[in-house]
DNA sequence: TACTGATAGTCAGCATACTGAGCAATATCG
DNA sequence: CGATATTGCTCAGTATGCTGACTATCAGTA
């Protein structure tokens, strides 16, 4: 048996297992109670407003069955808002609300040191090497998860 | 707000995501049901025998009430058993079965496979670089996680 | 236009992962 | 020795993520 830390799978857990334990302790201290998945779908939707929750899932490469959940979340807290579209009687159409952009602007410094804290490690040299290589891994393996990357926002 | 390609904490996700799916598929396809956790814990086991719940976890920096679950279900498969320990009447020991060491070896090409896949897009220059930067990251952030890795035995 | 296939969303079911709480047993220290 | 703290495990609750199935709708074509 190879030893744990010669297993990539074992390592992208555990790093991922770092980074959402980041995030939630940067974000909580903030004041605020949203996870990476949900501030990812908010930033987004603030992004794009009017987006289905199809084209968002490819965004952000969620399952379209995840992204019901979240969205739900999201609609409690009053951060979107989501209306049948009218061109489309299939689709919902996501937009933020006036305290969804307060919230984000708000959390957007905790963000951003969740990102720092979690290559604390690693030198400025390292951790953009080590973000090139994931980026290539995974532009390597998008399409092998059900949930692939779809960069059209059309 | 920053491109998702810019933070850490999505390309962890995304590549942990893409690890999954692959490890999944390529276990699926040798005629074998057990995922990635499963996997982990049983070959810790069978390195370990008669491990408790508690160290188990360390090992494989778990939260221990993950453990309780994923030992639940690898005992119903008959891969492991699980008694009360001798020695402190609130542990469990872990055993694995004949079984589990079958399905153990059975499953190897598969997951070493796997291991291979979800780094395709990088030469193995690149791949043992991706494979050192998330270690470092990784003991960085160690204690930053409620499943810290606790490396004794003991 | 009617049929066929694809797409948007949801749901049920399962498996990680976490928080927080609780129980039983053990360790420690005055 | 006895009070206190700690440890091993489990449980309830919540949030990702997945598979597979289903409905409603849309798009393309015979």
């Amino acid at each position: 048996m190879r030893d744990n830390n010669e297993m990539p799978g074992h390592l992208a857990r555990r790093f991922q297992q770092i980074a959402v334990a980041v995030f939630l302790a940067e974000v909580g201290e903030a004041g605020f109670d949203l996870t990476p998945v949900q501030y990812a779908a908010l930033a987004s939707i603030k992004a794009n407003p009017g987006i289905d929750q199809a084209t968002l899932a490819g965004l952000i490469a969620y399952d379209r069955t995840t992204i019901t959940g979240v969205v739900d979340r999201l609609v409690q807290k009053n951060l979107l808002v989501r209306r049948a579209s009218s061109r489309d009687r299939r689709a919902r159409e996501l937009e933020i609300t006036d305290e969804g952009k307060r919230t984000l602007r708000a959390i957007t410094p905790a963000v951003e040191e969740a990102q720092r804290i979690m290559l604390r490690g690693l030198t400025p040299k390292e951790a953009a090497e080590l973000m090139r290589l994931m980026r290539k891994a995974i532009a390597a393996g998008n399409e092998l998860s059900r949930a692939p990357l779809r960069e059209t926002t059309s």
